[in-house]
DNA sequence: AAGCATTTTTAAACATAATTAAACCGTTTT
DNA sequence: AAAACGGTTTAATTATGTTTAAAAATGCTT
């Protein structure tokens, strides 16, 4: 018995499978799992969420948002907080949170994701200390893989169960607060190692005196790592600009990329670019 | 006999949608495992169905549909979501970390706490990697200045806002799961380095092959920190008794103290004693 | 092939769950 | 103090689920 399929003009013989086609409408509302599914997945990469964030995304009113964080934090999946959802327990406090540093999460992580763009497929990259590029490693989710060196355990814990991360702590003596080495060690490890792109951190940003942080062994570590690093990739929060650390770190022909919020003053925009600094506002 | 292909010719103009070819004959209706079939080859390629795209497709009732999945929900071939099924229960992909962590928690945190009595002032120690050796890190509260060498990213994390602890975080590659390191790099810090004790956890304690480690890399690392070390204490549970992990760490005669819980089966402790070390019960 | 028992399917009725707008209340910000 | 924001409740609407009884399909026997 010889069958013979017909499919968009042509003909298949003896198709020992049967056939349908099933359509799915892309723009069909989410179902409440898939809504869950969605919260807790940006949940694990941004750390907190916003109703109004939620809200936009995926078009259902506040009142349904609050009730799925409702039901997430019932299955204890999140802790709630006032306007959205965190991952953190915020009573398990270690230490005294900085008010300053929970406003400005909303800049970080939007730096964070415009430096992202910046990263290859089987790229490797430094991922430095700090806030702002700590954020970047929460967000890093490559589909390819990927080569990161860190010297803070913040960026190593976070990656250690990432798909197709690979990380590389770097050693030595670690500086309170931080929780990041510094020192010889490192810096011999980083002797031995070529690298495509430099996410650093910085303290601050002043036009005449150049990149700058309070750590004097911390500012040392970074000049080894842009030794390493073929680009360097600057991310820093507006109010960094006009203020300067203790160790200098290096000067503006340096630094390819500046990413920076909507906040910084168009002058200083300007007078970065004349200094040949691409400037990415995020 | 000529069987032809069943468009939904009408859909297939709108744009919005993504098709999914799936072979069935046409003439027939659909037998009920051919529907399964279909439900779990949908499944398996999206993560999940719905109730509708099935009913349009399958051309059944939804009351068919819902008996569908109940039946394959019992043979646990799917979850059950409201208005369709899931591939994979979608509350239990959070916080796998903590599950290794729970087992025997009680147990590990005496053992620990048993540890603290032979860490004297000013003393420098390290602590190796995994869940027992970590919950010395979390009991580590000295009066006097501390030095702590560690591969583990936790501990550091752990130690780092911790008064009177310096530590030395050793830099390599970094283990999934585990997330501590392992290989050359961290090796060759510890050949510069020596140390009074050395806090390790193991996978196995075998009477007659010694004491063993899953990893082969952790395992070499284990075997330089003994190097450097004055004092071999091992903290193991009592279920590390008569296991053997893939790679050997050293023999009873390098152990000077190994700390365990009152599970321990007498003779074991004897045969332990009997080989010269100190076997302390928590 | 006919008869009969069993299973499968479905429409209809009913029950439950989910969503939202609107009204209202309490906090936080200005 | 006012305005803005987030949260809760209510009531109406819609979507999904369950049950029931009847019809249709299937399988088995003779």
């Amino acid at each position: 018995m010889e069958v013979f399929f017909r499919f968009f003009g042509a003909v298949l013989v003896k198709n020992p499978y049967k056939s349908f086609i099933l359509f799915t409408n892309v723009n069909d509302p989410m179902s409440i799992t898939e809504r869950h599914q969605l919260i807790l997945k940006e949940l694990k990469e941004r750390g907190h969420v916003s109703i109004q964030e939620l809200t936009d995304l995926i078009k259902v009113s506040g009142v349904t948002i609050r009730k799925d964080l409702k039901l997430l934090e019932d299955k204890n999946l999140l802790f709630r907080t006032r306007g959205g959802g965190s991952i953190n327990n915020p009573y398990t406090n270690e230490r005294p949170i900085n008010e300053k540093e929970l406003i400005n999460a909303a800049e970080k992580q939007r730096i964070a994701r415009a430096a992202l763009s910046l990263i290859g497929d089987n790229d490797s990259i430094i991922i430095g200390s700090g806030t702002t590029v700590f954020e970047l490693a929460r967000a890093l989710h490559p589909d390819k893989h990927l080569t990161v060196i860190t010297p803070a355990a913040k960026v190593t814990l976070e990656l250690s169960n990432r798909q197709n991360v690979e990380v590389l702590q770097l050693g030595g003596i670690v500086r309170q607060n931080s929780s990041s080495v510094a020192g010889s060690y490192a810096e011999r490890i980083l002797e031995e190692i070529s690298c495509g792109i430099l996410f650093l951190g910085v303290d601050g940003i002043d036009l005449d005196f150049g990149f700058t942080i309070t750590n004097l062994a911390e500012a040392s570590l970074n000049q080894k790592m842009i030794e390493c690093s073929q680009v360097l990739v600057v991310l820093a929060d507006s109010t960094k600009f006009g203020r300067r650390g203790l160790g200098k770190i290096c000067n503006f022909d340096q630094v390819e990329y500046i990413i920076t919020d909507d906040k910084v003053h168009p002058g200083t925009v300007k007078a970065l670019e004349e200094k040949g600094i691409k400037v990415i506002i995020a």
